[in-house]
DNA sequence: AACCTCATGTAACACGTTACATGATTAT
DNA sequence: ATAATCATGTAACGTGTTACATGAGGTT
């Protein structure tokens, strides 16, 4: 066991799309893979510190201390094609939403009902978000990166689609006193 | 901020059902919640151990140590009510999947459609066991109980399907060479 | 001068897992 | 008796967040 972080992972990632200060980093994760993946800032710098220690990236203007982009070394794309292949676990789980619905005869009257609309509410605007995105892929050359970044947005879909889905027939279903 | 950990409202949960020694409350856990929850005995023994603390849970059998089963109190009933009405915050996303899929023109030749192919493996298996609990939830007579208890299991059914349509699709608009 | 954004970092804490140690009960 | 299972607990560690502190550079 004892995998290395996750974080490593989504940073070298990043970089070997270009060179990014620490704080462009979080701005591209959030932007670009926001949807499924996060980092704050503390664990992007330290984790900078050990990358770059351990030669996986290097700052691209070595002089200044504050601005100075990082970029990803030779070995670094090395241990990224690695730590990509690695096996995955999946963190166990843990739904709040769901423990509460579970216990929901427990909840005061309607708060289940508020619950589901609220996620209606969280599904649609994703489902915005997504065919904005959907559009700029389209848009794309045909690509190796635009089929794998479509294969993930498809999944945001999917599953936001299924997840709109379910909380409007929940909702329904729900008799009107609770 | 600083919400007490979600474990207290998991356990008085469970304890709501019925008495359980701490054994028996991991695996009612496991069986019942295990689709969307997760405790270990690292977070249930000490958990209990406040829980009991705070008069929330007393034991049932006060005489011995070993396999007494601790039961909820009013009080206890009091705090879960109020903690199941609390909002709840999804914690940020960290699919590893999706990840590796992004980044997936760094992944060794074949594996994307392993991991997908992986996937489908799960979702099946998930969908079978679904099925199951689903017959049982049928023959139940109706309460309120079940309506919620149908109702987290329409969540695995629907997002099961969601995520077995994506990944097959996804295994198709791969090309071959990757 | 004041302010905003860019930028870097650290310290304290929360949460959870895993591995280990230990013992009581029950079945064979 | 011995093995399996039931049962309880702790210690070490990993991972991550949040809040805070600090400062550079450019704009109004």
């Amino acid at each position: 066991m004892s995998r290395r972080p996750q974080t490593e992972i989504a940073i070298l990632g990043a970089l070997s799309i270009g060179p990014m200060t620490g704080y462009e980093l979080r701005a591209a994760i959030t932007d670009v893979l926001g949807d499924f993946w996060h980092e704050s800032f503390g664990q992007i710098y330290p984790t900078l510190a050990t990358l770059e220690e351990s030669g996986s990236v290097r700052r691209a203007t070595p002089g200044r201390t504050s601005g100075s982009r990082f970029e990803i070394t030779s070995a670094g794309r090395a241990v990224l094609r690695e730590r990509l292949a690695e096996p995955h676990t999946a963190p166990p789980p843990r739904n709040a939403l769901l423990l509460r619905l579970f216990f929901g005869s427990e909840l005061p009257p309607g708060r289940a009902a508020e619950l589901l609309r609220a996620e209606i509410d969280r599904a649609t605007t994703a489902l915005g978000r997504f065919a904005a995105i959907r559009a700029e892929v389209v848009a794309e050359p045909e690509s190796e990166a635009r089929t794998f970044r479509s294969l993930t947005l498809s999944y945001g879909e999917h599953h936001a689609r299924a997840h709109l889905t379910w909380a409007r027939e929940a909702l329904a279903a729900l008799p009107q006193d609770l």
